[in-house]
DNA sequence: TTATCATATCAAATTATATTGATATGTTAT
DNA sequence: ATAACATATCAATATAATTTGATATGATAA
């Protein structure tokens, strides 16, 4: 996980199929067919989705036997609204 | 602004530009030309991406003479905040 | 060890987005 | 009225992201 600039968290979060797989990760550890199969995906096109979500920190992975489990890494979600925040708080400049 | 999915909201500010004129404007309302010199862009290419920000509900226009003037609407803002915060506070499903 | 399952990767094709160049519209100044 | 300015729009191009199909890897089961 090399560290993101907020827009490219964005840019993440900003692709249907990986804001539904967080939603779903939100309720806990998945592995890789049970998200396909919940949102009936190629397994190839889910995996890349994850691949980007692992890759920017919104998720992380657990090998078990031949499954991997994805869950939430909530860190990064929580860095994203700080950031939101940030935009929200910073003070009006009146030089006008 | 039609009512847009918080994933497009993502996907709006998943763009630096857009997220750095977002992040202008939050210090108070500009005019085009502030912001396009402020980044060195093209006019066109700015008054393009002004309109993607506008039509997803991120910023308002106020037209005065020959300018027209943006700002942040925090409104969206807050409502992409309350969006991770109901994903951060989604219920473990320990079902398993 | 062979077959099957779960997942990942790669190249190719498709689709979407960003950028540029040219031009149009409306406003102010002369 | 004409010129100059501020902004927007449009068509064309360039670039990037998504999706598909084929295949590879590693794990378990027979």
């Amino acid at each position: 996980m090399t560290s993101k600039k907020s827009h490219e968290l964005c840019c993440v979060l900003g692709n249907n199929i990986r804001f539904k797989i967080i939603n779903y990760l939100a309720s806990g550890e998945k592995c890789v067919c049970n998200i396909f199969k919940k949102f009936g995906l190629p397994q190839n096109l889910t995996s890349h989705h994850l691949g980007i979500l692992r890759e920017s920190g919104f998720i992380v992975d657990r090998k078990d036997g031949k499954w991997v489990y994805y869950s939430l890494n909530k860190k990064t979600l929580i860095e994203l609204k700080k950031t939101i925040d940030n935009i929200l708080n910073v003070k009006k400049d009146n030089s006008f």
